[in-house]
RNA sequence: GGCCCCGUCGUCUAGCGGCCCAGGACGCCGCCCUCUCAAGGCGGUGGCGGGGGUUCGAAUCCCCUCGGGGCUACCA
């Protein structure tokens, strides 16, 4: 064992020029030669046929390429071999891959959000795909949310189920002839067999080797001969198919991490297909990355694990013919919820929806994410998408766990929500004022100068849209509900002379705008009660809006009109 | 248990050997502004998990240790 190696920690900045000399990096891994091929390849089916090639391993062509000259930054490909037919592909292809299963979590929407960062920083292409192979658990449900849930973002794709693309379909459910296709072919090569070994006999192994029964696979399956096989066969035992794991170190350079390995024998052959064929995660992931010409793959640091699997599936592919090139991997770190576990995804605090109910706004949102491992400056940490996308470098994100902090997110939010124009603000809360039951769709002229009117109060005291919608409710009510705390602390008997004087100073206004009732206001309360500015207006206040904070006093008066104003001040005379 | 990842204010981070007796943000506390609540302005609180080493110099490099986390499915 070489103890010279980098361990744990990636030298920093050695994504960035400053790598170490070759000599003090003993081990390093081979970076691949050319993560090009399959773009090119593909570029060139494209330009041939004129669409996109239904099965894409299944030909080749001699593309001319260079070797990118930077870890993580890939430039462009060369040209497609053909004269005149001069096509530069991305040279960057990231995706998004999620399974359909359940609602979206932030989780899922960080992972989105970098890839999408990564993608747009280098001009390269954000590819969605579905990865729905489990049919027990995907629902057309989840489906549909997901690419609503990344439409509401914003985080547009170049490729998907939705708009396809040259090396669609995007649905892993509707590729299956591919996967079965491929597992022929790892049978055939003896990259891969047939295992018949049941969860029960592997635990019931390493019980009686003494071992500990969850240490996992344990290969017994590796050297069936075809008698024994067809002896398990005819007792009618099924048989998943396994990757015969190399029995090398398997290491890589992390985007994030730098140097990772896995020793050699501590990945157990894994399984590719189910025994009644159904393709796994383990075979589809890789091998749709490997087919769209995906170069770089950005995800959670959960799936760590599996990336010595991934890269062996690779080099298998790549022997029995595939022109598979490993992509470079990039692993993100947790988002952790309460206390320190990973947020789980049934954890209501990871729903999205739960935030876009709140009335978080995109950018707001995703600003926030943002942070979660990675920094745009030093000196700051409000910004926009178009501003990360510009600045984004994976060579900076933190591989350090971060917790989600409702807080901060909401803070972030509402910087968002004040650096949005009147007009944009009073649009963006208007739906949110619809699903309240407050205002028409559309909304009608009286309630839209309403809003129109309101929207620079609220917008400057809120850090998301539902609290604007609190805040605004008094205005479009036509039973006001006052608020139980607030009536009893301002609007008790003590009460009665400060409302009876303001309703005779205001009926008493010939003119209704917010300087004039703020003058008569003063002039009856202040002056002519005595009292100080926090008694007076507390009442009025609580009678007017239900509540014991809103937008400026005066100004929501105004808005709200003079018969209804001085209605409410009535009504809470009793 | 095994494999792997991670450790800078309460939280998210900046830091890439001297610019750091550690900077920013959120939170918290105080003050200013003020008709409430916010926003805004000003100020404050608070951290390199521990121990060794390397070095003239360590938050930064190395080792050990402690702690936290992830994975360990015929889910993804």
């Amino acid at each position: 064992m070489d103890r010279d190696r980098p361990r744990h920690r990636r030298p920093r900045g050695a994504l960035r020029g400053r790598r170490p000399a070759a000599a003090e990096r003993p081990h390093q891994p081979a970076r691949p030669q050319c993560r090009h091929a399959d773009l090119l390849r593909l570029a060139c089916h494209d330009a041939a046929a004129g669409r996109p090639p239904a099965h894409r391993y299944a030909g080749g062509c001699r593309a001319d390429h260079r070797r990118p000259d930077r870890v993580g930054l890939h430039r462009r490909t060369g040209d497609a071999g053909q004269p005149g037919r001069r096509r530069v592909r991305p040279a960057v292809r990231v995706r998004f891959c999620p399974s359909p299963t359940g609602n979206p979590h932030v989780g899922l929407v960080r992972a989105a959000l970098f890839n999408w960062a990564f993608a747009r920083h280098h001009g390269g292409a954000f590819v969605f795909r579905i990865e729905d192979t489990d049919a027990a658990r995907d629902t057309e449900e989840s489906y549909e949310q997901l690419l609503d849930s990344l439409r509401w973002l914003g985080l547009d794709w170049d490729e998907g189920p939705d708009i396809g693309g040259p090396v669609g379909p995007y649905r892993q459910s509707q590729r299956r002839d591919i996967y079965d296709d491929v597992v022929r072919r790892l049978l055939e090569a003896g990259e891969a067999y047939e295992s018949f070994s049941s969860a029960e006999e592997i635990e019931a192994r390493h019980r009686a080797a003494g071992h500990d029964p969850k240490l996992g696979y344990d290969n017994a399956d590796r050297e069936l001969t075809a008698a024994q096989a067809e002896a398990f066969r005819a007792r009618g035992r099924g048989a998943v198919v396994r990757l015969r794991m190399p029995a090398e170190e398997v290491s890589w350079t992390d985007l994030v991490r730098g140097p990772v390995s896995f020793a050699a024998g501590s990945v157990p052959d894994f399984v590719l297909a189910r025994a009644n064929g159904d393709p796994l995660y383990p075979l589809v992931n890789p091998l749709d990355d490997a087919l769209m010409g995906i170069t770089h793959v950005l995800r959670g640091e959960d799936l760590l694990p599996s990336t010595p699997r991934q890269i062996a599936l690779y080099a298998a592919l790549r022997r029995i013919g595939f022109d598979a090139s490993t992509p470079l991997f990039g692993h993100l770190p947790l988002v952790r919820g309460e206390g320190n576990r990973k947020l789980s995804k049934r954890a209501p605090e990871a729903s999205l929806q739960l935030y876009r109910e709140r009335g978080f706004l995109p950018e707001g949102l995703l600003n926030y994410l943002a942070l979660l491992g990675w920094a745009i400056a030093d000196d700051r940490d409000v910004f926009s998408m178009s501003e990360m996308a510009a600045a984004f470098d994976i060579d900076r994100v933190s591989s350090n766990p971060a917790r989600f902090d409702l807080q901060k997110a909401e803070a972030i939010n509402g910087s968002h929500i004040r650096l949005l124009s009147v007009e944009e603000f009073a649009a963006r809360v208007t739906p949110y004022l619809q699903s309240a039951g407050l205002v028409a769709t559309p909304p009608s002229d009286t309630e839209a100068a309403l809003i129109d009117g309101a929207a620079p109060l609220v917008a400057e005291r809120v850090t998301v849209l539902s609290e604007a919608v609190d805040m605004m409710r008094f205005l479009f009510t036509t039973d006001l509900v006052v608020d139980s705390d607030a009536a009893a602390k301002f609007l008790g008997t003590e009460a009665g002379p400060v409302l009876r004087a303001a309703v005779d100073a205001l009926e008493r206004l010939s003119t209704w705008d917010s300087a004039s009732i703020e003058a008569a206001l003063k002039a009856a309360l202040v002056d002519g009660l005595g009292l100080k500015p926090r008694q007076a207006f507390a009442p009025i206040r609580v009678a007017v809006s239900g509540r014991t904070v809103s937008p400026p006093l005066y100004e929501s008066m105004d808005l709200l009109g003079r018969e209804r104003s001085i209605d409410r001040l009535c009504a809470a005379l009793g």
